[in-house]
RNA sequence: GGGCGGCUAGCUCAGUCAGGUUAGAGCGUCACAUUGACAUUGUGAAGGUCACAGGUUCAAUUCCUGUGUCGCCCACCA
């Protein structure tokens, strides 16, 4: 440092700390350990020192489990900066705060990303390792990524209580979900079932229908006759699977073809025998294609439900490894993709193909693993969503105790009666609209990594035995389930499996209902959705006062941030150049409920210039009151009175849109607020008063100085928490912490 | 195919889901000033037919209808 000490210094007053220019990197992390050492973050701990009343209003909220799957990205940081900013509020204005954290084992998604690892690395696969020693793996790598990740929640200035801090895996949450499974199982409203469901190949694991993604590609579909004897021709885009053709089905009222519905054909197809009847069904567009569709029920899930209705046989022609598997050589054995060719080639040679066009169409892959999927007919666990059963529950409104209902009716219900705002409102809309196209959710899956299905089965003459339950029952030969559950299944139970259910627990009694769900609109269906079935099935409560779903956070141009446009940007980066307290308002600011964040860097530089203002303006007031007598009596002129004036309808302002959750606007009140009145007008009137006034005068300026700060500094803390408690900390008389400070009222 | 959202200054967005004087902010740009809280500064300026077209109204960026455009979600017309 090169200061020079030849000026009369007017700062010979402040502490030692506020001379250099506020550096975040050298207070923030102190800060982070003097609030977790206070305890504060525990709301038994606020009630336990007078912050909060024993029987103050509750409010509490989960944290979204982040997956164990790497580190956190700037849409973490965005739903940790608003999280934080209703949790620092609630907490100022004495409610008993539960901000409760965790993470998420996000079963497929990590393991995936271990098994790509493992090939990459070593060239083995999972089944080199065995199950044990593959698990030992897999948890080892999220033990890894859930370090970094607590450290990175930390840094943001997360006020969560990490005393309560949970996983989806651990043994808590384990008995939640075996709970959950076997009461579900006991009221059949968990089943296992011979369907057609999605099979990704290469993750070899079915998937539920949210995990599928559309991908748009190129396709040719083909016109065809399966023999030169057969009287209809169907279309199709995979040739393939017409090998396992049970059915040809017609529109009801097509004349066409309605004489020959009812009869039934032998054909031998590419080598393959078939056996085909013709069936009217509604489901068929009469006007696409030839208005005829050939059946393939294990390879179809419309097929499939085609196949119900008329009492088809069901042939399965494909495997588990997308090949074929008939017995015609030509075939048997190759890549879908390969038969596929050899059919085509076929029906030219036979002369049976009428015509090939190109079209565009959606293919469904798996989310996590990119795999084409395969529908194939298995025998999986799932949850059914239209059976009718007696409901449990006293505390949703509209449905009495013992009342039928259905999964799907009280997902419904709690939403339309009012009791769980979704906002914004338009999301409700959308979360309505997938309940009622909602089939049974399959929620088994052939991976390793997860929650085990608490199902055992045991081989007998005559068949099998099976068990649910957590433990094996008496008897030789028990085996359990090999499969685990969907990741949702287990996050589905959050809001209470966080707070001990199915134990009796006072944090349940106290926390449950939380009050606000703060989340991703990207995950409504898999994650929110999921939470209210499981919540008002298993505790006939909703989960949630509030949804508040926030937008993507994509680059300075609206693109979203992806490593392949090399435009991603690392919260620990942002926070190292500019500090939380900036890269938190950064995020706020602009950001309306639901809509999507375009965060570029000139955003967080913006207000990192405003934590330096922050800094600079609450040094100036420091000097000048120093010398300030709080017992002398203060004369306020008329335009003091009208600045407190000012400053209390910005008190009501903030507390009002922060209770609306309207914080992108608080935050910028507050901003211009403190730079443009505060700091440009207040201060600068208030200098020539100070230096020149009469003692009158000055005591009266100092007075509001410190006023306005002491208030600002409040109004702040929830958005930048670091900077307002570094600088409360400086300033004389005070020795307690801001976070537990009252939250100011206007007068 | 169904549904939803955006379209306001060069860029990113506000405009508080109850229409009304010169439509706001940040960043950027330009000019000037200042080293006595802060050059991470101050003052001032330029910059907008509020996508377009109809309609309702004394009055529309704001309400209604339609069009265009960009984007998103859902959906196995084989």
């Amino acid at each position: 440092m090169s200061t020079d000490n030849t000026k009369p210094s007017p700062t010979r007053n402040i502490p030692e700390e506020l001379l250099s220019p506020y550096d975040p990197t050298a207070t923030e992390e102190a800060i982070y350990t003097t609030w977790k050492e206070s305890g504060f973050f525990n709301p038994d701990i606020c009630i336990e020192k007078g912050i909060a009343e024993p029987d103050a209003p509750t409010f509490s909220m989960v944290l979204p489990p982040p997956n164990v799957t790497g580190v956190l990205h700037m849409g973490h940081a965005a739903m940790l900066a608003v999280e934080d900013i209703l949790t620092r509020f609630e907490r100022m204005r004495g409610k008993r705060t539960l901000w409760l954290p965790g993470s998420d084992h996000a079963a497929i998604a990590t393991q995936s990303k271990v098994e790509k690892e493992l090939q990459k690395k070593e060239k083995k696969n999972r089944h080199d390792l065995g199950r044990e020693a593959f698990l030992e793996r897999v948890h080892a790598f999220a033990q890894d990524s859930h370090d970094n990740i607590v450290d990175q929640i930390a840094k943001m200035g997360a006020s969560v209580d990490w005393s309560r801090e949970a996983f989806t895996l651990d043994e808590a949450r384990g008995k939640a979900v075996n709970e959950a499974f076997i009461r579900m199982y006991n009221d059949g409203l968990i089943y296992r079932g011979y369907r057609v469901v999605n099979w990704d190949p290469k993750g070899q694991t079915t998937i539920s229908d949210d995990e599928i993604v559309h991908e748009e590609r190129q396709a040719s579909v083909y016109t065809f006759r399966y023999g030169k004897d057969f009287p209809i021709p169907i279309a199709t885009t995979r040739p393939e699977t017409k090998v396992g053709d049970t059915a040809v089905a017609v529109h009801p009222d097509d004349a066409r073809y309605s004489a020959f519905v009812g009869k039934e054909y032998d054909v031998t197809f590419c080598g393959v025998p078939l056996h085909i009847r013709i069936i009217a069904d509604k489901d068929v567009d009469p006007e696409y294609g030839t208005g005829a569709v050939g059946v393939t029920p294990a390879h179809s899930m419309v097929d499939f439900a085609m196949k119900e209705r008329h009492d088809l046989p069901m042939i399965q022609v494909i495997n588990e490894y997308g090949k074929m598997d008939v017995g015609e050589p030509r075939l048997k054995g190759k890549k879908t993709t390969d038969a596929r060719e050899e059919i085509v080639s076929w029906l030219k040679e036979e002369n049976l193909l009428e015509k090939e066009e190109e079209i565009t169409q959606n293919i469904s892959t798996a989310e996590r693993t990119g795999g084409i999927i395969e529908p194939l007919p298995k025998l999986q666990w799932f949850v059914n969503v239209n059976k009718e059963f007696p409901f449990q529950g006293h505390n949703i409104k509209g449905i009495a105790h013992g009342e039928i209902v259905t999964l799907k009716k009280l997902m419904h219900e709690v939403v339309e009666n009012g009791q769980t705002t979704i906002m914004p409102e338009r999301f409700a809309k959308t979360y309505n609209h997938w309940i009622d196209n909602l089939n049974d959710w399959c929620i088994s899956r052939q991976i390793w990594y997860g929650h085990r299905i608490p199902v055992w089965y045991k081989k007998t003459e005559d068949g099998g035995d099976i068990h649910v339950g957590t433990e094996a029952p008496e008897g030789e030969n028990w085996q359990q389930d090999p499969d685990t559950l969907d990741t949702w299944f287990s996050s589905g139970l959050w809001t209470f499996s966080t707070l001990g259910w199915p134990e009796e627990t006072d944090d349940f009694n106290i926390y449950h209902p939380t009050t606000i769900l703060e989340t991703g609109y990207d995950i409504i269906f898999f994650w929110v959705a999921r939470m209210i079935l499981m919540t008002t099935y298993l505790i006939g409560d909703i989960p949630f006062k509030y949804v508040y779903l926030h937008g993507i956070v994509r680059d300075s141009q609206g693109r979203k941030m992806s490593k392949s446009l090399g435009n991603t940007m690392d919260p620990r980066d942002a926070i190292t150049l500019y500090g939380a307290d900036a890269t938190r308002m950064s995020l706020i600011i602009g950001a309306a409920v639901g809509n999507d964040i375009n965060l570029g860097e000139d955003k967080i530089r913006a207000q990192k210039k405003f934590a330096n203002k922050i800094w600079n303006a609450s040094r100036f007031v420091m000097t000048q009151c120093a010398d300030f007598d709080a017992s002398q009596e203060t004369i306020l002129t008329k335009s003091d009175t009208e600045n407190l004036k000012e400053l209390d309808g910005l008190v009501a302002e903030i507390t009002n849109d922060i209770e609306h959750f309207r914080l992108y606007l608080a935050a910028e009140k507050l901003y211009h607020y403190f730079w443009h009145r505060f700091a440009d007008v207040i201060i600068e009137e208030s200098k020539a008063r100070i230096t020149d006034g009469t003692p009158e005068d000055k005591h009266a300026a100092q007075y509001i100085l410190s006023t306005i700060l002491t208030t600002t500094l409040k109004l702040l803390h929830p958005f930048m928490p670091f900077i307002t408690e570094k600088i409360w900390s400086l300033m004389p008389g005070h020795t307690t912490l801001l976070i537990v400070e009252k939250w100011p009222k206007g007068t």
